[in-house]
DNA sequence: CTGAAAGCGCTAACAT
DNA sequence: ATGTTAGCGCTTTCAG
């Protein structure tokens, strides 16, 4: 009789079943032939004792996890678990689970969370970094496991990674705004070290130019994080200020709830009236912001999917490509019911660097 | 020189300091005396090969992993990720990590989740249960890993759980719209086969009727899931029919986007003047949802401190009053400046439970 | 078709 | 203070 405080092996199993531990194995595995009686048998053996395999032991034979590990900034952010999920809705079914970890956008802590993950031998990691700054991701450790960063890249590091062309998508906004008549465009957004606030900084400051739009400096703000306290403090200071613009581009949904709300609650009909907003990001309370005429939506499942696939082809083996750079078009939403005027999508499928014809200098 | 594809074991840094594996294991694991010497050498190694400690091989030898297996219904939630995030906070600082997988709300695939956490050997285990069913939890293997539910209960089955006071909440929504002057009030809500759609309208029937208001069961509607879709069409269906009420109790923060979207999307300026919302959870963007007065919030950060608490207890082998059932109090929300109005916390601390004087039947 | 034995990387007796 | 060795649970040659 085994032991109860502790689970069956496959030597239980064995020996309940009056076979070697080897015939257990390929029996369980229906690896090459074993005789249909001593295959019941085992199985019969192994429902009796409620044997379940052990994964670690399989993964220190096979020097693999079949895990993947996983760090975002932060786990209670809806942009960052969309894509999360969808990554597991691909993995999962080969057999990969996620060891997810949270960096609380520190890159102290990535580091921490980056050398746990390389303890733990997982076979793939998917990181969206916190900071500009990636020395740690150099560790020769890292050689062995394929990395893909998603959303924030960093500068100088030649490694996979998937994002949403943020320049791209800034472009259309601005292009709309201009298209419903408003010449004098301000912006809101957060300190542009951090990757995505610095692209949809240029891709502003670009499409003004490309437009021929005049950049009102004092309008143009971008300070800290993209919080929705930051949002409101951003706003209101640029609605303190004589002779301000009433349209704005507002660099993420955080930001724009936060801009949202310091409006509701702080003007009065008149200026409401004038307020109009176009702005990164599409969720769930899109329609309760109401001076919203457009809104670049990420496209959260394509960019998982495009993930997986990247992840599974190099878990593979296969190198073709690398560093391979994608880069993802978002979906762009006009909102009709707030006041947004639909405009001919005279460039949909391209690129912010083929309108522009700028040369990648990545 | 090792093989540069494969990274460097214990038995490499022992080669090239010179010393036995066991030296080394106990130099990196400060266990007993090492000559200071000796230690430096072991260290240089490390350091020259970028040895990794392999917690695969530690995990087999230990028989324990350090790792906490998690099942949500979905991750892209954000009131599961909260809970999840203080979790991790609590964790992660114990050296646990955390494997984490989503059922997509089917028993079926917390049942294959389920299998694979076994199997992965975690150490312990949080679930927010898809379903009321749960005989996939009287699994032998289970009995050696401790588990703790959030949020849902399963009804016969003794295992420890952490939940909001869900009654509790409901309870003082309708205190405090009956406090406002409304006699008549409405429940949208979903499905009350599922554990806090049923808690919550059965707080409302026990609400209406301690309160002495009548319920109309024509405006008690609780059907599917708790979704945006659903909340809008439930709103919809109770304002369609004559002499509805103006006040309602929605469920919980889906539900309310939906019924919110529809108001301001279909009702005249008269109608949305009388219009007042009383729900269950409070977000970020609560502040938008004009028509809510009264709200109950969920406090996440407890929900995980209590949930790592007892798991952390359970893992160092302390089964005290088990089963426990920890039932944590929301914090009530008025809002004032959509015309929320405030009330004298008569029973603040007190659970439903105390105030109806019900014995616990669990 | 089945069994014996080696070994994945590590720790912990037990020696020395 | 350090080395030798057994063994965690499994898969997989290699024999039979």
């Amino acid at each position: 009789m085994m032991d109860e405080n502790v689970s069956a092996t496959i030597r239980d199993v064995a020996r309940l079943a009056g076979v070697s531990i080897a015939t257990v194995s390929r029996a369980l595995n229906a690896r090459d032939g074993v005789k249909a009686n001593t295959k019941k048998a085992v199985l019969e053996a192994v429902e009796k004792l409620g044997y379940n395999r052990n994964e670690v032991a399989r993964s220190l034979k096979f020097r693999q996890t079949r895990t993947i590990g996983i760090i975002a900034p932060e786990l209670s952010n809806i942009f960052f678990m969309e894509v999360i999920e969808a990554l597991e809705r691909c993995l999962a079914p080969k057999g990969y689970s996620m060891i997810i970890t949270s960096s609380y956008d520190s890159v102290e802590e990535e580091k921490r969370k980056l050398q746990i993950l390389i303890e733990r031998n997982v076979d793939g990691m998917v990181v969206m970094p916190s900071g500009a700054e990636g020395d740690h991701f150099l560790s020769k450790a890292l050689a062995n496991i394929p990395l893909i960063l998603v959303d924030r890249r960093i500068k100088n590091l030649r490694v996979d990674s998937v994002e949403t062309d943020n320049r791209f998508g800034v472009h259309k906004m601005i292009q709309a705004l201009k298209n419903e008549g408003f010449h004098r465009i301000g912006f809101i957004g957060g300190d542009p070290s951090i990757h995505t606030a610095g692209e949809r900084l240029n891709g502003y400051l670009e499409a003004m130019s490309l437009y021929g739009l005049r950049i009102e400096e004092q309008f143009v703000l971008h300070r800290g994080a993209m919080t929705q306290a930051n949002g409101r403090g951003l706003l209101q200071q640029a609605l303190s200020l004589p002779d301000h613009p009433h349209a704005f581009f507002i660099a993420n949904d955080s930001m724009h709830l936060g801009a949202t709300i310091h409006a509701i609650e702080n003007l009065d009909a008149n200026e409401l009236s004038k307020l109009v907003f176009a702005s990164f990001d599409y969720l769930s309370y899109a329609p309760l912001l109401k001076f919203c005429h457009y809104a670049v939506s990420q496209q959260f499942e394509q960019i998982g999917e495009e993930v997986a696939t990247l992840l599974l082809q190099r878990l593979g083996g296969n190198w073709e490509g690398f560093p391979k750079r994608v880069m993802l078009q978002p979906e762009i939403k006009v909102i009709v019911a707030s006041g947004g005027i639909p405009f001919e999508e005279t460039s949909k499928t391209s690129s912010i660097d083929e309108i522009l014809q700028v040369e990648k200098t990545f």
